[in-house]
DNA sequence: CCAGAAATTCAACGAACGTTGAATATTAGT
DNA sequence: ACTAATATTCAACGTTCGTTGAATTTCTGG
């Protein structure tokens, strides 16, 4: 074995970590989980834990840190795709809503398994006090405040504290919806699943833009 | 002190308890905090905790089911009032959404030291795997039918699953907004506050009955 | 084949966990 | 004042927690 396969799997085994930790903090929440039973879902030694991360909360971090760069390059990319569409006039909110979500959409419809607890682990992230603010601020601000940028030159008449209170209510339906929790399996009896990404695709954005519309016009 | 008195003070401990497990349960979830960390911020010893309460589960139950009974009931008579004003023709979906959201607001404006936490444990159940599906159907789930059936009326041409999906997103956005992480305080730089109610009051329901009647309007 | 680095396992630490049974303090009715 | 019930405290149980240092395996480069 050359020292370039030995270095991989070496990362292999941080995957794994990184896998079972994923899963279990998203399900149970940081607190809700030990060291050890996320080793024993790894299939690894307690000790290698803090073989290849400093702490429990180091961990943590990784576990955010590995996907956010690959979640913000996508809806990046899509966002400036839109805008690429509309060399002279702005897209509209809507366009701008899209791009903002349909990455997301794409990955659980392709890679559900990698992405789905990672969802669901921002969901709960964002409605924490604890952690939410900080948490949210520090993985997200760049790209969201870009959005905010596209999304206030599409809707010029929006006031600031309207234009942010919006996309704190987008905000709270997006994460509730990708956290796919089946609350609303449950309330609509079947008739939606939370797994149903094309139905999500169909009316989120429709939803979302028409409410950044009625608080960008006066009346 | 007569037998009467005494039960009163009983009860005063248990609400102490019940205090301190809401706020710390809501700031730092269930698996998160300790009974030990409980008891010592109501200011009593760790066993009379299993004196008032079952189990720590037991404990987390009381202080989901205190407050529930209220806040469905406000929320019910909300709305029951709204259909009293219209007792030949529908209401409209903006106002069905003002009753489900104003009991909130009047409650977080006017007794907010009392409710602030009880929001932000909502909505933390709300967007957790575990305990979202469960939970919040269990507490919540006549009051919402309830009022979906009256947004039904409201708008007749909406289908079913642009219903629910609407309402989910209304979910998602109500709960984050209500638990004041302090996340839009950050991203707008001080531009709105969590805590503004009077500002969400006007916003949100705008912003959420465009998007029940964007789904709802055929295209 | 051997030295040495890298990856993994073993064994254990003190601290904190949820929970319990017996002891104590407080009080109401007689 | 005595009793019985209720409310609260004390002391401890077995378990699990996050973390660590030393031993051991595994493998590479010379």
């Amino acid at each position: 074995m050359s020292a370039r396969q030995k270095a991989e799997q070496k990362q292999q085994t941080r995957n794994r970590i990184l896998d079972a930790a994923e899963e279990l903090f998203a399900q149970r929440s940081y607190e809700g989980v030990s060291v050890r039973q996320i080793m024993h879902q790894a299939d690894a030694d307690v000790s290698l834990a803090y073989y290849h991360f400093k702490s429990k909360r180091d961990l943590f971090d990784q576990v955010m840190l590995r996907r956010v760069e690959t979640l913000n390059d996508l809806r990046l990319k899509a966002l400036e795709a839109v805008e690429r569409r509309h060399p002279d006039d702005a897209p509209t909110a809507e366009e701008i809503i899209e791009a903002f979500t349909r990455p997301l959409l794409d990955l659980l419809a392709t890679e559900h398994e990698d992405w789905t607890h990672y969802f669901q682990l921002i969901a709960q992230i964002n409605s924490s006090p604890e952690w939410g603010g900080e948490l949210m601020t520090r993985y997200f601000d760049p790209l969201v405040s870009r959005f905010i940028k596209a999304l206030r030159k599409a809707l010029p008449d929006i006031e600031e504290a309207d234009l942010y209170w919006s996309y704190h209510f987008l905000s709270g339906a997006l994460t509730l919806t990708f956290a796919e929790t089946g609350r609303i399996d449950n309330l609509s009896n079947g008739v939606c699943r939370s797994s149903d990404m094309r139905a999500i695709g169909e009316c989120m954005p429709r939803f979302l833009a028409a409410g950044f519309r009625a608080l960008a016009s006066r009346d």
